[in-house]
DNA sequence: GCCGTTTTCGGCCCGACTGTTTTCAGTCG
């Protein structure tokens, strides 16, 4: 039973008992815990099974922690299965439907013995859900809009699709109005992998006027709403976007609160109140005298809590605020710590640009070293570098490498670990290299003993520096390989190899969560772009993105040091050469 | 169901919008 799996159920229990018009503080503490559980960086399982507490977890007290264990030892939950058989079938699928909720999904189950979404469909078009007391011809109209719109979409959209989306929306606006402070909030700005919608926000001397070329942009497909402040649109691709315009004062406050997260901002203000302070998107009211107290930045907003300004990456509720508010947030990693790539192809492979041209780009990226790493031969696919070539490649690097200024070429490779854990090059020619970048492209489907076992060899290879895209994931379209990270983990850190935070949006591997348990594990990652041609080495800011949100610290950053350090640790540890 | 430099019992985040009524329940973020 994977994490994913128990915080589904806790999902759902939390939503049957609010049908039951249970206690709706019950009801919250399932719904936590099932956050909490689905954002842990390591599974309940392993946890168990090295005989951890969970009680020490936040939110999971005796009785739901009990229950995890009834999970992981048997595969059931005897309250969830009474629960579930309780109610009528089809409860769940109902309340996935924005603007159903539990009261409502309750009763057209049972005043009309609907089970279905396409049930309901059916139900409305006869006209039988608007003749329900309180319900009525507009809940029934958008009830339908709903359905119909949520069959169109495809529920959260990769960062990296939705930024540039954005970005442009953004730059558009300012162009047009000359509004200020116009920014992306929500977990677009908290640089989650994935985005549901956009939220948008910003201050203007004539608020209406930005709304109105908002809703205009060549880009929105229909307007859900639009008011003097306020507007929702439907995007081109389908994206929704929010945008809220507020007076200048109050604008610290606003961005706080819409950038959250929900847990985060929940968890902040449920300290607050125990001293008295109300918490808002105005403001903060001093409960005693109701004075409301405004914040233009959300420096000042944390500020006056008595913290630190907390990162957005890390505004999750894992333990923030409180280090916020003893002064101790670690220092997270950021652009300008990083000194170099360690990832990149060159069209010796199946990248689209000679070395020369890469090195420039790495240089105007502001990087002193680059570490050209095209595949090996073994994927035929890619184009890639069997022995000679190799060697010819290294040769050209080391005459490019006389007339560049300001930027080292680094000799590597990105070398493809066979199905059973050997690599496709040999030792010898791997010991002349500066980086050795491994990395599995094929017979992704093995099952999890054997992935595991294949990807342990691997890292037993002296000549092994990095595991690139340690999960093969593509966001949206393949599932990551089965695998054991957690003994992956143990055995990178038993031959001190480092794991590779890959840039390339529908990557993004590591995620963040294991990013985290790495960087706990005291493992070494590097931020790497795996760039395929110049444009790439921008890629670099989702790199760092989910680092930050993995709460690393730039000496858990690799390519956040100097290149003598770098090729002094991938020469130390188990390396032979 | 969770939690505790005020508490092991009595609290538990905040505000807006919508559609339906005629004072507010339900839903959302």
């Amino acid at each position: 039973m994977k994490n994913t799996d128990i915080a589904g159920i806790f999902e759902q229990m939390a939503n049957f008992l609010e049908i039951k018009g249970e206690n709706p503080f019950k009801i919250r503490a399932y719904r936590r815990a099932a956050q909490v559980v689905e954002h842990l960086p390591r599974e309940i399982a392993v946890m168990l099974a090295s005989g951890e507490d969970l009680k020490a977890l936040p939110g999971i007290g005796q009785a739901i922690a009990a229950k995890m264990e009834e999970l992981v030892r048997t595969g059931h939950l005897a309250a969830w299965e009474t629960l579930k058989n309780s109610l009528p079938e089809g409860l769940s699928d109902l309340l996935e439907i924005p603007g159903i909720g539990p009261k409502t999904a309750y009763r057209l189950a049972t005043e009309l013995g609907i089970s279905s979404v396409d049930e309901l469909e059916q139900a409305i078009q006869q006209g039988k859900v608007a003749s329900l007391f309180r319900l009525g011809d507009r809940t029934a109209e958008n009830l339908l809009h709903q359905i119909q719109s949520l069959r169109r979409k495809d529920q959260r959209i990769p960062l990296g699709q939705a930024l540039p989306v954005v970005e442009e929306v953004l730059s558009r606006l300012r162009l047009l109005t000359g509004a200020k402070n116009l920014l992306a909030a929500g977990s677009l700005r908290r640089f989650r992998e994935t985005v549901g919608d956009i939220d948008l926000m910003g201050t203007a001397e004539n608020p209406e006027a930005v709304i109105r070329s908002f809703v205009a942009l060549p880009l929105v497909r229909e307007v859900l709403v639009q008011g003097p402040t306020k507007a929702s649109v439907i995007l081109a691709d389908g994206l929704q976007a929010d945008l809220r315009m507020v007076e200048h004062e109050a604008f610290g406050s606003l961005l706080q609160y819409f950038t959250g997260s929900r847990q985060h901002n929940i968890a902040l203000r449920t300290r607050m109140q125990k001293k008295g302070l109300k918490l808002s998107e105005y403001g903060i009211t001093d409960v005693d005298t109701d004075k409301l107290e405004k914040f233009t930045t959300e420096e000042a907003f944390y500020g006056r809590l008595g913290m630190q300004y907390i990162p957005p990456e890390i505004r999750e509720d894992r333990g923030e605020i409180d280090l916020a508010a003893k002064n101790a947030l670690p220092e997270l990693v950021q652009r300008s710590d990083i000194r170099g790539d360690l990832h990149v192809h060159t069209n010796w492979s199946d990248g689209a640009a000679p070395l020369e041209s890469m090195a420039q780009a790495a240089k105007a990226a502001g990087y002193s070293y680059l570490a050209i790493t095209d595949h090996s031969g073994g994927l035929g696919v890619a184009g890639g570098l069997n022995e000679e070539r190799l060697l010819k490649q290294q040769q050209a690097i080391r005459r490019l490498n006389k007339e560049l200024e300001g930027i080292r070429l680094l000799s590597g490779i990105e070398v493809n670990i066979l199905a059973d854990g050997r690599l496709d090059l040999s030792d010898e020619i791997l010991s002349r290299l500066d980086v050795v970048v491994a990395s599995v492209h094929s017979a992704l489907n093995q099952n999890e003993a054997k992935m595991t076992r294949r990807i342990l060899k691997a890292l037993e290879n002296p000549h092994v520096d990095i595991l690139a895209h340690p999960t093969g994931r593509l966001i949206g379209k393949r599932e990551p390989v089965a695998v054991d990270l957690e003994a992956v983990f143990q055995g990178a850190a038993a031959h001190r190899k480092v794991l590779e935070i890959n840039c390339m949006p529908d990557r993004l591997d590591l995620q963040d969560i294991s990013i985290y348990r790495a960087r706990e594990l005291g493992l070494l990652l590097a931020i790497s772009t795996d760039a395929h041609r110049p444009e790439h080495f921008d890629l670099i800011r989702f790199g760092i993105g989910m680092a930050r949100r993995g709460w690393c610290q730039p000496s858990s950053i690799l390519n956040s040091r100097p290149v003598e350090e770098v090729l002094a640790h991938l020469k130390g540890g188990d390396a032979v050469r």
